[in-house]
DNA sequence: TAAAAAATCTGACTTATGTCAGGTTTTATT
DNA sequence: AATAAAACCTGACATAAGTCAGATTTTTTA
């Protein structure tokens, strides 16, 4: 990891803010001032580990470019992906709302630029403009809820529509390349098995299977969709 | 399910609000007048449906006393059960503070008597109170926690750790009767294997494993904790 | 650019856990 | 109290998915 004091702009400037997606839209520009001058730019390589699970939090991270997978460790040592963040997601805040030490882990998954914004900021926020302390609630509330429905995934459905699940998650958090078929991210074998709940070896003979009735494309990493209708009915999705 | 207007007493005068265990604690005598004030006291016999997945939420409904399962239905019509609850534990603000719909049904497992909070009260205690957010994010927090340590439990641990694993979470939750010895609670054996995410059969067959094993002596629905380190031990929790 | 280390793939085999079926006991309803 | 409906239990069997082992390819590092 690697400060790097000018790289991203100012909160009030920052792309991300002015998109609408970041948690920190709901602020005052001054109180995007005092974040600003508060906030301390790093930049990590695909691989490095922000934070560590059970390390003692002191601040959020907030993504200006790149993805990050929130993962634990089992009790065999087995990784299990909880949660995927990617450009304007905050990371980290869970900890940093009740004071507990992490209880999961941040590693990059491509290089990845964070702003941290120490845990005095967030309170303070929270304290003095209560339409943060929404956008906080609102953002804890949609992740417990997918937690939640995860939970009930893991526990009733079969590898193959939780394989097939985990590629609907990776094209909703991390969207399309410029041909529009092509999953803008590409993690190993092992860690789509790690989102699904499953071991390496049955990941890859999914996929396989997957691309064998034209669902998906494989190219190394690469996943194109080609049957998304399928893709959902597969993972037993229907909305 | 009745309306009862008198039973539960005004929210300062309420047990569990000076027990200090309620996320009302924060609030000042005149919020708690204005809390009161608006409350609608309800009472649901065991097995009623207090709220169900897919309606619209109008509020939040705080247990006066009772115990409460939140439960979602999977695919096939199999019930999840994700999170238990008990006296003075608030349920149903995971929507509200998000606006969807229930994403899950809450259903009386004993008779409980609950306190109903709109959405507007809430609301304003938000806006006015950061303590009172403060307590909800902490909440909140704890919830994802739980949430996402059972998503990778459920991916890597065998039905048998699970099903230790329930045994010690109606434990945590509900505690022991008069006894020291039997969980306060009388669940079937197929809300076990809900907790678990397992099938009736299983659940059954590992219960009389379990007591085989010295670990708990079965009577009927009700479960008395022989051996607690045993059991910790079989669940593979250590700390 | 060579060597080492990961990641991918495939086949053979094992096993945990689900499914089905039938009987008994407990609980709820009339 | 009688009947119906859940809940509980047990055995036999089926199968989804894990484990192990070895080969190939890709990526990383020196």
């Amino acid at each position: 990891m690697t400060f790097n004091k000018n790289h991203a702009p100012s909160c009030s400037l920052c792309l991300n803010k002015q998109n609408g997606t970041s948690i920190f839209c709901s602020l005052t520009n001054d109180e995007l001032e005092v974040l600003s001058q508060g906030k301390r730019n790093m930049t990590f390589k695909r691989g490095q580990v922000i934070f560590s699970e059970g390390n003692q939090p002191h601040g959020v991270y907030c993504i200006h470019s790149g993805k990050v997978k929130i993962h634990k460790m089992g009790d065999e040592g087995k990784e299990q992906i909880v949660r995927l963040a990617k450009t304007a997601n905050i990371i980290g805040y869970r900890s940093v709302l009740n004071s507990n030490s992490y209880f999961a882990s941040a590693t990059a998954i491509e290089d990845t630029e964070v702003c941290f914004v120490s845990k005095l900021t967030i309170v303070n926020l929270i304290k003095t403009n209560s339409n943060f302390s929404f956008s906080l609630l609102d953002l804890l509330s949609d992740d417990l809820k997918r937690a939640e429905e995860k939970i009930t995934h893991m526990a009733q459905k079969h590898v193959r529509e939780r394989i097939a699940e985990a590629i609907l998650l990776l094209h909703e958090a991390y969207g399309l390349r410029e041909d529009n078929q092509t999953i803008d991210s590409n993690l190993t074998r092992k860690e789509i098995a790690n989102i699904a709940g499953t071991t390496t070896e049955t990941s890859i003979r999914i996929l396989s299977e997957f691309q064998k009735d034209k669902i998906i494309e494989l190219t190394g990493k690469e996943i194109k969709i080609l049957d998304i209708k399928k893709l959902f009915k597969t993972a037993n999705i229907f909305d």
